[in-house]
DNA sequence: CCCTTTATATCAACCGGTTGATACAAAACC
DNA sequence: GGTTTTGTATCAACCGGTTGATATAAAGGG
């Protein structure tokens, strides 16, 4: 690869005009540039940015950790943001910790030895402390992590109320909220747990009991989701409707029912929350409460770069969520 | 952030002492290791890699370039090609083209001036040209770019073969195979065209029609492929089996079977491609074509992380798939 | 006790760029 | 024509590291 000195070599010129050509700086002749950028055309010079991003101090690079890029909703979501850091410039280094504390860790501190500009959290299972003397701009994504980090979230309250609302609405009389034990109670700082009081408190203000199931977190294996569902459902034929805590767990639910042939939505309606594709794939097509995962990516890019650009930004960034009414109530 | 030269400082050292004891070069007495240490703890001193790099020509960083990671194939295979690249060193920039000719060629710059050691092309629409001159270890997904670019498949071939088997077994009489656009016969050099093919073979030898229905490669939107498939079914009642060129389309023929109110699996068997996530979630639970995901992306790092080493590599490198019969057939 | 090893630390050049200060020439002004 | 202004290109230091060559001191050998 030529660099910067063969450029200034084969054009008759020194390494710093060439360089001010390359940066628009200072008097440089029509005819002087010309010639560089032919010369550079030429030997198909590509500026190193790494050496650039060297001196500047900005290597136009975002760290973003998840918990797995396998999961429709992270998926997603890493699209729109690539998609948006992309248009503003920036790179995206994908870190997949597995909610795993010392991933975390190694991850962050990976990230920060590779000089990225700042991070996005999507897992954040680390104490507050991990994060004082990194000094590097955070976003964290539906957890609060501490007072001075931006946090962007769905209204996680508003979306288990909406949730039971319509359970309630369409005559459910035993709802049951299922969840992932990552989401629950154990988590209070986890924005997702919100997502369980809004449900409750709309259950027990129609005079019901608010029901609960916890799923294994580890258990992502579906065998086991599923086995944990039937039998909770056989426990308690009484359930009417549910509200799971993401799609994903959603299918699950559905597909219990389907193996004990309980009629979606006759028998028992379900609610899901995200509205990712496999929402809109599975049949019938699930009811869910609906994130704008676009717009909120937009967000924490914009928050992202505004921070790196020593801008004041707000610290709580919730976004409204909708009820997508499809065939499961 | 402290740098060496403060930690040298601090420790009373030369900086090139300081680098030594980082590098484990030369001889270090124990006393001045242990100091080093200290000092660098006491600092939190991180190296910066970035300059690490420059020096080394080595970012120890791989660009993956895939169509969208929102697809549920692209985002489980994403998942393990970061888990193996972690596990020898690498770092994955991430890089959606939607299939689009000018973001691939954009990237393929942008990636090359960003100095990564190697790319992953899970998306090819370009000429074998824009490659020539690269200069630059790439490792192809699923398709054939040139003779010298290694490529990691499934046996695409055997996967048509395996799944018109099923259906024909099971005693299907009017199978079809149901395929977006840029998975079809235009794309020869794409060997999942290759499904098509071994579909074809089988059906053929059966004695039977090999039917074909294309949807549109750039309506992913539910909606348009959904109307197709109900439409086709309409003008083909005879139609009792479907093999879908992904998991994702077979979810698709689902639902409108569901719409349709033909039962699954005794009206109409579908087997579907990947075995990814949403295969095993929806209901009936689908049958489908495994592709080892895992074990691909390890061969893919591998095949990467050799070419980086200047090491020889095989330039086809074909994974068995297998048959999952679940509900659907 | 001198000479060779062996251990330890420093000098200086380099990776591929950027940039403030500066030299030099040509054009503009009075 | 001398002086200022403006245009153009170069010098040298820097970003944060690495490393071959070299200096210096301590230990070992005869």
């Amino acid at each position: 690869m030529p660099n910067l000195k063969d450029v200034a070599k084969k054009a008759g010129l020194s390494i710093n005009t060439v360089s001010r050509v390359l940066n628009n700086r200072g008097y440089i002749s029509e005819k002087t540039r010309e010639k560089v950028y032919r010369v550079m055309k030429e030997m198909n010079y590509q500026p190193n940015e790494m050496a650039r991003a060297l001196f500047r101090k900005r290597s136009n690079m975002i760290g973003l950790i998840i918990p797995t890029i396998s999961h429709p909703f992270f998926a997603e979501l890493t699209y729109y943001l690539e998609y948006y850091a992309d248009h503003k410039g920036y790179k995206l280094l994908l870190c997949n910790s597995n909610r795993n504390v010392s991933k975390e860790v190694e991850y962050i501190e990976m990230l920060k030895k590779n000089q990225v500009d700042a991070i996005i959290m999507g897992s954040a299972v680390l104490d507050v402390q991990h994060y004082l003397h990194l000094d590097l701009p955070i976003v964290s994504f539906d957890r609060v992590i501490s007072e001075d980090i931006p946090v962007v979230t769905s209204n996680n309250l508003e979306g288990g109320k909406l949730a039971a609302r319509l359970l309630i609405n369409k005559g459910c009389l035993h709802p049951v909220f299922i969840f992932r034990g990552i989401d629950g109670p154990q988590h209070r700082s986890m924005l997702a747990g919100q997502r369980r009081q809004g449900y409750e408190a709309e259950v027990e203000s129609a005079g019901m009991e608010p029901l609960q199931l916890q799923l294994d977190a580890e258990g992502s294996k579906h065998i086991e989701n599923n086995a944990a569902i039937i039998a909770y459902f056989q426990e308690h034929p009484e359930i009417d409707g549910v509200f799971a805590s993401s799609d994903v767990i959603a299918a699950e639910v559905i597909h219990a029912c389907y193996l004990l042939k309980k009629d979606i939505p006759s028998e028992i309606k379900i609610v899901g929350y995200d509205d990712v594709q496999i929402a809109s794939l599975i049949s019938p097509r699930l009811s869910t409460v609906r994130q704008p995962i676009q717009e909120m990516s937009d967000s924490i890019i914009q928050l992202v770069v505004k921070q790196i650009e020593g801008k004041e930004v707000s610290m709580v960034n919730t976004f409204p969520v909708t009820l997508v009414e499809r065939g499961t109530t």
